[in-house]
Formats: structure tokens, sequence, C-alpha cells
RNA sequence: GCCGCAUUCGUCUAGUGGUCCAGGACAUCUGCCUCUCACGCAGAAGAUCAUCAGUUCGACUCUGAUAUGCGGUACCA
């Protein structure tokens, strides 16, 4: 059976990276028939960031990655949140100690910034590891009875994993293949904080195995420190899951991790959901709320560093989940690309129904005071959202079909409305007031019988038109407008830009 | 600094030794459609496969160096 988690800290909303992690982690599960898992890592209470935690509920809902067990929903393995998981980690670090894979260590955070800071003076790093630590204050230096006296005594204390000396690590990766390490490199990292709280290292390896996870599908910055973890699962005589360390979401120019001021600068959410800091009250941008379509950002994120092996860009949820494979998965990190995701949002917004279009352009209509019959609605929904990437783009780009134009883009004018055009105009209004109000006849008398006979400029009596009713020069089929708008508001339009329109 | 990972059109990528003087998508440009704007359709341009060595009859594909980028180097995750 497989089992996966999505483990993030709530401290503060969810990345866009960390979405897609979500998302590989629920389309691996899904595809095998296994089990996804929502775990809160909170052992630093420190990041504490109130909401987070809901935020990240919400959002993968939204974007419609299920969980089957985690904080949210309960399961057999819980509880899934790891501060509440916190009296069940000491055994462990206390397990190490014993069997010699751990040490406990007293050496006080100045003293190890003092000790980093000697170093750095003479270009060096300090590292915690089996060179230095028989100088540090830990109970391999002091001897285990000094240690205990000391813990009895009242005396902070951490415990630090032990690394052996000298050996070759190597961590199989399903997207890597076999990345190997010598210990010497790696430093003895704490396990267990003078708070009482597991570090993420001694966490998640309890956790991942005593939830029974099969498969670790995690960011492409946890590798440096996988070698750790698996040494940590050979400590404890456990088997451990499989990895594949994802590659990161880099952002849109230049290198390096997309990050919220990117999405700033660059006027793209990095959040699935609007965020509200609660400290700062600062408002960051989401998806959801920018207009995008969560299907859309579901097959835009998946696509960002994995294919199918096919050319096929467009998938469902559905599909992806039969598609997906982590072979595809690719290895090096990949630029978001704004220009894209909009491609994918109009494409997931022309499958939506007339119906669906209609009531995002309702509820805009109402925001600026305006009541129309819901056929009517749907009419122009239906008519107009080929055109459309957002729903927010509705109201600006349909209006004219609810409002008469305010004013009329000169450049427009400029170029289509000469001085004449007001005769013609006028004769546009008999025309509709005398011949039967449909396409054909319309047309024909129009552009055949008006237009064409008098040698007229289509181009220019046809815009004009288009000016008088829309205000500008867009728009569908003239002719088609003109049904659709009415005939009396058609011709009103007509006469109001007739008197208002003055050109020399 | 040290360690690790990566490196194919502007971007995302296909490619697992000959079928690739490298295919697709987005973006760009041109044309068609047309009363306009979109959509749509057709086409164009765009990659000395980071560089240099090597292995091989043959390398984008294997190996090694170099360069560049990124990640890690916390009692953060």
């Amino acid at each position: 059976m497989v089992r996966v988690r999505f483990a993030p800290s709530p401290t503060g909303p969810l990345h866009i990276g960390g979405v897609r992690t979500a998302l590989y982690n629920y389309l691996f599960a899904r595809q095998n028939g296994g089990k996804m898992i929502l775990r809160i890592e909170d052992t630093d209470q420190t990041r504490f960031v109130p909401g987070a935690e809901q935020y990240i509920i919400e959002a993968l809902d939204w974007l419609g990655i299920q969980f089957d067990e985690g904080v949210h929903i309960g399961g057999p393995y819980g509880p899934y949140r790891q501060s509440d998981r916190k009296p069940m980690y000491r055994q462990y670090a206390d397990q190490l100690i014993r069997d010699g894979w751990a040490y406990y260590a007293f050496d006080k955070p100045e003293a190890l910034e003092a000790k980093r800071k000697e170093y750095e003076a003479e270009k060096k790093t300090f590292q915690y590891d089996c060179n230095t630590r028989s100088g540090m204050e830990n109970s391999l230096s002091l001897g285990m009875e000094e240690a205990q006296r000391r813990i009895d005594a009242g005396e902070p204390y951490v415990v630090r994993f032990k690394f052996p000396d000298n050996i070759d690590i190597t961590v199989h990766d399903l997207i890597r293949g076999d990345v190997t390490m010598n210990s010497r490199l790696l430093d003895d990292k704490v396990l267990f904080k003078s708070d009482g709280m597991p570090t993420y290292h001694l966490a998640n390896i309890v956790d991942d195995h005593t939830m029974e996870i099969t498969h670790v599908i995690r960011g492409e910055e946890w590798l440096p420190s996988a070698p750790l973890h698996v040494m940590l699962y050979k400590a404890f005589g456990w088997e451990a899951p499989q990895f594949a360390h994802l590659p990161l979401l880099l952002k849109p120019e230049g290198n390096g991790k997309l990050s919220k001021r990117d999405g700033d600068r660059l006027g793209f959410p990095v959040f699935p959901l609007e965020w509200h800091d609660p400290k700062s009250g600062e408002i960051s941008s989401g998806y959801r709320e920018k207009g995008y379509l969560p299907q859309a950002v579901v097959n835009m994120l998946a696509l960002l560093g994995w294919n199918p092996g096919t050319e096929q860009e467009i998938m469902s949820m559905d599909e992806l989940i039969k598609l997906f494979n982590i072979e595809h998965i690719s290895k090096n990190g990949a630029k978001f690309n704004l220009d894209k995701a909009k491609w994918f949002n109009h494409e997931y917004f022309q499958k939506l129904s007339d119906e669906e279009v209609a009531s995002y352009l309702e509820a805009q209509l109402k925001e600026h005071g305006i009541s129309a019959e819901h056929g009517y609605v749907v009419k122009v929904a239906g008519m107009m959202k080929e055109r459309i990437t957002f729903p927010s783009e509705l109201w600006e780009t349909c209006c004219y079909f609810f409002q008469a134009p305010t004013e009329y883009n000169e450049k427009d004018v400029a170029k289509r409305w000469t001085p004449d055009m007001h005769i013609h105009m006028q004769k546009v209004i008999d025309i509709l007031n005398t011949v039967p109000f449909e396409h054909d006849a319309i047309h024909k008398a129009l552009l055949d019988d008006y237009i064409a006979a008098n040698g007229l400029n289509t181009g220019k009596v046809m815009n004009s038109l288009r000016i008088a009713v829309v205000g500008r020069t867009v728009g569908p089929d003239m002719i088609t407008l003109i049904l659709t708008i009415g005939k009396e508001e058609t011709i009103q339009r007509i006469k109001h830009a007739i008197e208002t329109i003055k050109v020399n």
C-alpha cells in the first residue's frame, strides 16, 4: 500500500512550489491506489503563524487535492500535528542515545556562535562533527555520569546525532539516482531541542515510520540532509521509504527561487489563495482571487517539472492521475512562466458552460448596480467568453451589452468617423426602422443596398456604427450585436452618437 | 569556503548511442478569416544540445574536468 504525505510547516501561506509538491504526492498516491496524508510540521514554536494551517487546508481543497488522513480529518495514524505528537519523540531520542547513535550536548547557543566566529576569522567553517565534538561540552567529552548530573541539575541540553566517521552514505533518489556523501562532511545535527521538541530531522523520520509512509516526495532543498535521514533509519533499524527530491520552482527572470517579492514585482501570485498576514497586515495576492481556475492552476503546475511523455498539454486531474509518473519528472529547476499560466486559464475558461460564465458576469453586474434578465446574460456570456482569460475581464469586455457607451474612443473616432457620418448613421436608423429585425434582412439592407450600392467605405461606416453602439471598435459581429442589444436601444445609441460626436 | 544537484529554442520541455543538421507547447512575427477586436486556422523565425577533453565505427544521449546557476551548510522547516 502506497502511503505518501504532504508535510508543510505552518509558518505562513503555502508557496506555489509547495502546492506543486502536494500535487505530485497526490497524483502519485491516487495513481497507485494509495493514501495521501496531511501532516503539520510545527516543531518550531517560534515560527508559528496563526491561520497558516487553515490556509493550507483551504488552498489544497480549492485545488481539488484531497487527503485520506490528516490534521483536518483525522485517521488511524494520528495525531497528525507534530506538536500534538510531542510526547512520543522523547523515547526515540533516548533510544538513539542508548544505542550509541546520539549524545547529549550542553553547549550554549552563544558558545556555538562564538565558535563559528572564531573559525570564520580563519576563513574556516565550524562544524559540530566527529572532529570537533570532543572539544565541546557533551556526554561524549564529559562522560555520561557528568552529563546525567547536569541534566538532573536542570541544565538545558540538546540531543545530537553521532555521525560515524568517514563512511559513504548513499541515498537512492527516484529522480536523480544514487547520491553519495561522506559522513566527514556532515555535521552532528541536533535531533532534540532544549525546549523539548524534536527538530524536523528526528520528527520526520519518526513520523514517516510510524505513519508507514512508503514514499517521501519533497523539495530538492532536502537533498543535502537526506543522508542524515537514511542514517537515522539505519540507526533505528527501520526500513527507509523511497525518496524523490523535486526540482525547485524558479523565478521568471534571472535565477533563484521563486519568492513573494517576484510575484509582487511581476504581477502574478505566488500563493494559491490571497493571504492576509496577521502580523504586518500585508496582503499577498492569490491565484483564486486573481481569477485563475483551480483546474488551470493544477494543470499548469503539473507540467512545470513533469510531462506525460506525449505532446498532450491539457489534462484534467483524472487524466493527470492516470498519466503521472516519477520517471518523467525533470531534474532541473523550472522557471515560472506567466504567459503560459494565462494560456492555461484561457483554455479552461473556454470549457466553462455559458451558465457558469454568466454567473461570474452577473456578480459583476450587481457590483455595477445593473440588473439584467438571466437569459440575456447567458447569451452574452456565451457570445463573449472566447475572448476572456480571467472572469475579472468580463465586465470590461461586455459592459456595452448592458449600458450605452459613456464616451467614444478618440482614436477610433479620428480613424473612422468622417464629417458626413451623421448622415449615414441616420440612414442606419431608417433601415432599422423599416426592415424586419433579423440578421439577413438587416445585412442586405445595410451592407448591400446602402453601403455597397452607394459606393461607401464599408469599414468606415460599419466601424462608425460600432463606435456609436459600443464606444470603440471592438466586439462581435456588428449585426449580431444590434440584434442582441435590441432595436430601440441601438437606435437610441446611434442618435446619441450623432448628437455627441463632433469632427471637423 | 566546503558539500550536493543541475545545464537542449526567450520560457516549459521531448529525446535513454545511429531513425535528430533535434520534435511539441507558450510567447514573438507573417498570412488567412473579417466591418473592428478577439477566437480560430495556416506558416515563419528561434537551440553550434554550457565549454573542453575522452570512450565509441558513431554522442544531445556514456566518462572526466571546467564554467555557470541553484540548493544546503541553524536548538528553521
